[in-house]
Formats: C-alpha cells, structure tokens, sequence
DNA sequence: CTGTATACATTCGCGCATGTATGTATAATC
DNA sequence: GATTATACATACATGCGCGAATGTATACAG
C-alpha cells in the first residue's frame, strides 16, 4: 500500500486526530506515545510524521478541530438580534454551552483533557491563554450584552457591566470545571439549569 | 559524606520536597526528572529513593507539605463562632483564601501546578478528587455556615443553603482558576475584594 | 566499644520514545 | 506516458529516565 488520493489523505489525518484525542484522553498527553496514537488509527507513527510535525501540532489540530464548531454557536446566539432582553440572550448563551456539552462527547473529552489531562509548561505554556475558559471574545460578548441590558434599564441597579460580565466568565469556567472534575454527576447536571437561572435573575432588577 | 543525624535527614527530606516543587512548576510534573529535584536540592536520585518511594510519592508529600496549614487557617475561621452573622464569616473565609494566597507564594506555586502543571491520568487520577477546589470539607462547612444564616432568617428568602453552598464553592474553585491562569494580574486581584463582596451581598436579605 | 541500621552516593542495565533517514508504490501533472 | 511529488511504511541511531543493586561512612542502640 502506497499513495492515497488527496480526499483519501484527509480522512486519514482526520482518523489520526480522533486517534490522538482518545489517547489523550486516556493517557495524559505528556504520556501519551504518537507510536500510540498511529496504532489506534491504524497506522504507524511514518504516517504521524508526515501529517504533524511533532506531538504539539497534533494537539493544536486536536484543539481546533474540536473547539472550532463550538465558537460559531456560541457566537451566533450572543450576536444575534433574536432576543429583545440582553440578559435572556446570556442566559441562552449559557444554557447553550451545556447543550453541547451534553450532545457532544467530543468536546467533554477535549475539555477534560484541557483541564485535567495537560500540562501548560515549555511548549504548551503559550496555549493555555487562548484555550482557557470559553475564550477571551466570549468575556467581550458578554461585557457588550451586559453593556445593552443596562442602556435599556434591564440590568439590577448599581451593578457595572463590566464586573458583571467578568463574573459570569468566571462563574462559567467554575462552572465548567466542576463538572469536569466531578465527572458529571446527575446530582450535579440536574443542577446547572436551576444555576444559571439563578445567576442571571440575581442580575435582573428586583 | 555519608550518614546524617535524624533531624539532618528531616532538613533534607524537606530540602527535596521544595526543589521538586520548583521544578514541578518549572517544567510540569510528568516531564520532571527526579536527577532535576536531586540536583536542585544538591543531592543525587540516591537520596530522593531513599525519602520517596517514587514520583508520585513525592508528589503527595509536596501537595501535604503546602495544604495542611492553609487548611487549618480555614477551618478555624468557619468553625470559630467569632462571627454572630454565619455570612460574614463566609464572606472572611473567602477574604481568608486569597490573603493567603498573597501572603505565600508556595501555596500560588502549588495551585499552579495542580491547575495548569499536571496530568490526572493513571496513577494521578486518584488524586484529583481530593485536590480539587478549596477541598471538599470546605464545601460542607459552607454549607452548615449557610443553613444556620437561613436559620437565622439572615439568608435571603427563596434561597437554598444548600444550591447556595455549591454556588459558592462553584465561585472561589472558578475565582482560583481565574486567577492562576490570569497570572495574577493586578486588574485582576484588585477585583477580588469587591467580587466576594458583591457575591455574599447577593446572598443576603434585599 | 562493637554491631547494625541508617542516609545517602555511585554505578549499571534496560526499555522506550523520539527524530530522521530511507524505501516505495501510486496519484497527480504535463 | 514519463516524471515528479505525494502518502505513507520501515529501519536505524540516539538519548534519556527509571529502578535496582551495590558501596560506604557514620549515627545510634546495646
């Protein structure tokens, strides 16, 4: 077996990213071996090499590819006009986040593998800030969403926008990590609705 | 150079224990070398061996060696009836932990290299549950701290002690992660103060 | 004062992951 | 239809980290 077409290529570096983020998953990726990796996908680690040029770029490719899909939704329900109150778009925004994190083990697998099964040190000490919670542009959307509530007197008096949207992000990424790291429990899914509820109408005027 | 007092060994132990945790934050727990930490401590593997039985040991004694204290300083405060309203002594434990964290650069080390330094996979899997957030004692603790402001009608109406606990729990675990990964940035930690207030205040009758 | 356990240093052998170099059959290009 | 670039597989060289075995000088127990 030799040469593959183009499209045939792409399936198979395609197969060496899922491969790796299994791997990943299971291993750790400092521990993980690309020989690893190119046995789980069929493949010897020659074919690894030609694609990637070392572990790190998979695991870029890895991120990407995951992480990618998610973004455009999540930005498309802050941006767009659907809703009349700032703060039910935020609201959706977030209930959307575990949406997806129910409907997609993929991206379970990466987050977890971003917060539980990386280390951020040499090499993979500069992908930690673009990686971290649900990104930068999401605080921004939300400052600007927080910003609108307030012009139209939706947003709980004496409260700034500004702190407000860094207390969500945050509450986000709490949020995120609890589950992850407990593993996601019913007796904690089963809570997240009523949580975000909560954290939005105390941000609502009384 | 050879056989040392009993307390000489205690010094070294400890000695060994501080260089893995530099060299741990360094360069990430699984790509550390245990000639790294013999090194730094000015010892050879012969003598990291001989106090530790492997890396994961030694991983444990340096988690212990930073934690126990802090751990003690908490509980005293939630458990001490300094406090008549049980939301101000949650509002100062909360203070509590990030006076801590800029009072010991050890402790801002050690987060750092559970948050962001280390791989929960194999033989550390077991050791997440246990090192996550402020530790799950604290949670229990937030949360009779909240079940007796409710008893005391201190709590706002329509609020659950319970879902208010893990709210807050949920916060500071989010706060941390904020703040390590944000590198501590002044904009941020200025911020803290008024967060925890404004997250406490939320909590209390309007 | 003697023997034994201690607190390390030194040495050795091994396996494994990495990176590269080379081989090779076949798409793609013209 | 010959050539070239592609998409891998295979083979090789290297180094590094680990664990254990061994050495050794000294504190300590009796």
């Amino acid at each position: 077996m030799a040469r593959k077409t183009k499209a045939e290529a792409l399936r198979t570096r395609q197969q060496i990213i899922e491969a790796a983020r299994h791997v990943f998953h299971e291993h750790g990726v400092a521990r993980s071996t690309l020989e690893q990796v190119a046995c789980r996908a069929g493949l010897t680690r020659g074919a690894v090499y030609w694609h990637f040029k070392d572990k790190f770029e998979l695991f870029q490719a890895v991120r990407t590819d995951v992480f990618d899909p998610m973004h455009e939704r999540l930005a498309t329900i802050l941006l767009t006009g659907r809703y009349g109150n700032p703060l039910d778009a935020i609201e959706a925004a977030l209930h959307e986040i575990f949406l997806v994190l129910d409907e997609c083990p993929t991206v379970r697998q990466m987050l977890e593998i971003m917060l539980l099964r990386c280390e951020y040190a040499n090499e993979f000490a500069d992908v930690q800030p673009e990686s971290e919670h649900p990104g930068v542009e999401f605080l921004e959307s939300l400052e600007d969403a927080y910003k609108k509530a307030a012009a139209k007197g939706l947003l709980r008096p004496g409260t700034d926008p500004k702190s407000m949207a860094l207390d969500t992000w945050i509450f986000v990424g709490g949020l995120l990590h609890a589950l992850i790291t407990r593993g996601f429990e019913e007796r904690f899914k089963s809570q997240v609705r009523t949580m975000i509820a909560a954290h939005v109408a105390l941000r609502r005027p009384a």
